[in-house]
DNA sequence: CAGTGGTCTAGACCACCCA
DNA sequence: GGGTGGTCTAGACCACTGC
């Protein structure tokens, strides 16, 4: 006979959850006779629960012992990926382009999204990824010169900032926004749709031990989703 | 002296990532080693490494070792709460209101995304959920009869039939996907926006082991954001 | 204060996978 | 084939919290 994993067990667990064994709100057995019943040490007991309770479906505390979730917390995983690689999952060809660059100062609302206390010198640029023959995503980087002042030396023109980033600058704390907006003028030119049109945007801050490093504005074609499973 | 925790070599480790110590993609040491040098049991380290892995900085094989992922994976968790409760701790005064009720056949649209090869009886709400003064999100919602034929009986005048499925009903798979759309007559009336405005939106499905359950639509007012930090 | 989950240990065996 | 992570065990002590 073999041994009985957690994985079976958190599986037995989420099955009579579904089924209706266990009814929401209901208390569960205490880890230790649930590991007599499966016949297996508490630990492994122990970290089935604690996954489903991460995951939210049950709810466990101290003394009190672990029960079925009343409102199971629905909480949605979504990968963020490089573009390119998004694109490319999608067996497109991926293509790059550099469509403006400038050294500036921090205007106010970037202030406010990076919590900058004074105008920091920044370089802002605006790229597009393309898919195949579709203009997938415009990205509207704004990158804290104090904070990265080699970016001032690199070369965007082939790579995007994203990945120039991600190779170069770890970062510690992360704000990420989704949203929709209305296409302005060089919105509808560049992602090849007409003015006013519905986009799905995403915002994104990031910040290495309280050093704002960029802030990036990441606006989608038309139609685009955002999905995830589980 | 005290034993170190799990956590403590967690932040230890992602300390050292992001000071550079361990560069994006170099090795980390093996786990007994590691286990060595923090005085402790190889389990501990492996709770910690692994978690890590879990969060995407960290990417582990067998036989290969552990290294720092070269592009962190960035996903981000986000929370989907009760519409209410999300108003309510906005400090806003909750409030619900049903809009439209009518049993139907699922239209062939529903059918793809309910994944239903008939088209099954249904019952189609329209409800509006205001926080405070501000119409924060039409909510469309479509129950599959077949399934849950307990929703014809169920009144939804006070109460919001998420809240009622979430009390009533388990599930087993989800899919979630978020999208921005223009407003339409109706969603511009009881959303109190302008024709045409871009607004954000999520849609669900929610299937119990193959049934389907439901589908919803959920657009919210304008300017809404979805936001998390990690 | 007593019961339940949270964590750690020391050791073991296994599964995977690169060399 | 051998090295590394993946998992399980049996036992222990601790921390929180409801009674």
């Amino acid at each position: 006979m073999g041994q009985i994993s957690y994985r079976q067990i958190k599986e037995d667990v989420r099955s009579k959850v579904v089924r209706g064994v266990w009814a929401l709100g209901a208390e569960l057995p205490k880890e230790e006779d649930m590991a007599a019943d499966y016949g297996c040490a508490r630990a492994t007991v122990n970290r089935a629960l604690r996954e489903l309770a991460e995951e939210g479906l049950l709810e466990r505390k101290r003394k009190s012992g672990t029960r079925v979730r009343q409102a199971p917390v629905r909480q949605a995983r979504f990968d963020i990926p490089l573009v390119r690689r998004e694109i490319e999952s999608l067996g497109e060809r991926y293509t790059y382009r550099l469509l403006e660059r400038e050294e500036t100062q921090a205007p106010a609302w970037l202030c406010a999204r990076m919590r900058l206390t004074r105008p920091d010198p920044v370089l802002h640029l605006r790229c597009l990824h393309v898919a195949g023959d579709t203009h997938y995503q415009v990205e509207d980087r704004w990158i804290n010169l104090t904070t990265i002042p080699a970016a001032r030396e690199a070369d965007f023109t082939t790579q995007g900032p994203n990945e120039w980033l991600i190779a170069t600058i770890p970062f510690s704390d992360v704000e990420i926004g989704f949203s929709a907006t209305a296409a302005d003028a060089d919105l509808a030119r560049d992602l090849g749709c007409a003015l006013g049109d519905p986009l799905f945007q995403g915002e994104r801050s990031t910040w290495l031990n309280d050093a704002p490093v960029t802030y990036v504005r990441m606006v989608f074609g038309r139609g685009y989703k955002m999905t995830t499973r589980y």
